[in-house]
DNA sequence: AGGGTATGTGACCGGTCAGTAACTTATCAC
DNA sequence: GTGATAAGTTACTGACCGGTCACATACCCT
């Protein structure tokens, strides 16, 4: 009832693209499928509700997708797509300056998407609802994370930290941790609200004269 | 074949318990399920196959349990019991040394479980699991997170940082990022290596004299 | 011995889900 | 217009899963 009238709706807004032509089915179904999948998760989502929600059925889902793993593991992929879209536009704005490249990071990462439909890091997620080890995405996930890992050494690299490593290490762990405490606190950021001036304070313990030693 | 070998094994090694006489098979497939939940993830783990592998059937576990969702919940408030039980133990170890305390929660934290069948958080995994607005596990997992939330938030303040609540939440970012990272970095512990000297960093910069005030 | 309680067995119900088959209907290029 | 290609429709299979029923059996306490 009201689910197809919405979900008409939402093909309808999908269909008349851009430029005027219409949307081949193919990126309809996997555009309701990302959304879906982030929204309410890899295995609560059914074929046959992402055919509906994308006003069309299952049928010309499996004409365009060869299984639901495969469509998983692309929606990992795009999303992967994305991340690295949105890290490079935040990074871009300040060149040659990593440490404020990374304390931007940080503050759009809380400012932006505090909003409802927060539900964590995808990758994650997916790494959560996903058991078997063969499937196509969870190898999308590792090297994602591995990738993370590497940019945000280099990041502390670039910003002469006395140990990138560990830096760039306490970085990644203080974002994921960000991002994953807007799952179970949703409305406000939970702890994550001030991780941005952890950062800073993380950073200035990193770089320049150390201060004056404190025993231990 | 192979399962049922080794489901036998393990229902007999439970069944003999410490002092020899019989576990009650509730507490059979209670344990049973503890694991299989926390290994395989809720969802794709089956009132059968539980009731199986704890050398018992399915009318048994609905004798003793409701219905799944309550025993996912209860699987959850074991969890919560244990995790208080681990941090009270090591917080013991250093009675009114609030930094010592939180120094080994990450030291044991890291040393500990870093082996293979370490698959992130239970809370956190099963909020990923669980789309249900309403089910009971979802409460568990909400208030648990708050409590560890207040604990560090304390933590920081018997340690007279100079803001506590942000040094807390920083604290409870990187222990969750720390678990999390376990999931998708199996073998090593990935970025959660040297959390712990993170940690340290971390609090130095908090407590004390402040550093000579770096200008930004 | 006997009765109550705990447990085992197998069949079953209703529902969901991934994936397939066969057929029909639009759309578009020429 | 015609023919190819894309898309919609309906129905189906086989597997799985949560939960229930009726009945049989083991165990323990008195």
């Amino acid at each position: 009832m009201k689910r197809t009238e919405t979900a008409a709706a939402t093909a309808e807004a999908i269909a008349d693209a851009p430029c005027g032509t219409k949307v081949r089915v193919r990126d309809r179904i996997f555009e309701t499928a990302c959304n879906l999948f982030y929204s309410q998760g890899i295995r609560s989502v059914g074929v046959d509700a992402i055919a509906n929600e994308a006003g069309t059925n299952k049928m010309s889902f499996y004409r365009s997708f060869s299984s639901k793993d495969e469509l998983v593991a692309e929606y990992l992929r795009d999303s992967e797509r994305q991340f690295w879209e949105w890290w490079d536009y935040v990074v871009a704005a300040y060149p040659n300056d990593p440490r404020r490249q990374c304390e931007a990071l940080f503050e759009t990462q809380i400012n932006n998407p505090c909003d409802k439909n927060m539900r964590g890091c995808a990758m994650a997620n997916a790494a959560v609802e996903i058991r078997e080890e063969d499937h196509p995405a969870l190898a999308v996930v590792r090297s994602h994370k591995s990738a993370i890992r590497d940019r945000f050494r280099q990041l502390a690299r670039e910003m002469k930290a006395h140990e990138p490593d560990v830096l760039g290490d306490a970085l990644m762990l203080l974002m994921n941790g960000s991002i994953q405490s807007r799952l179970i606190f949703p409305g406000d950021c939970g702890p994550a609200v001030n991780v941005a001036r952890v950062v800073k304070t993380l950073i200035d313990a990193h770089i320049g004269e150390r201060c004056p030693a404190k025993k231990r």
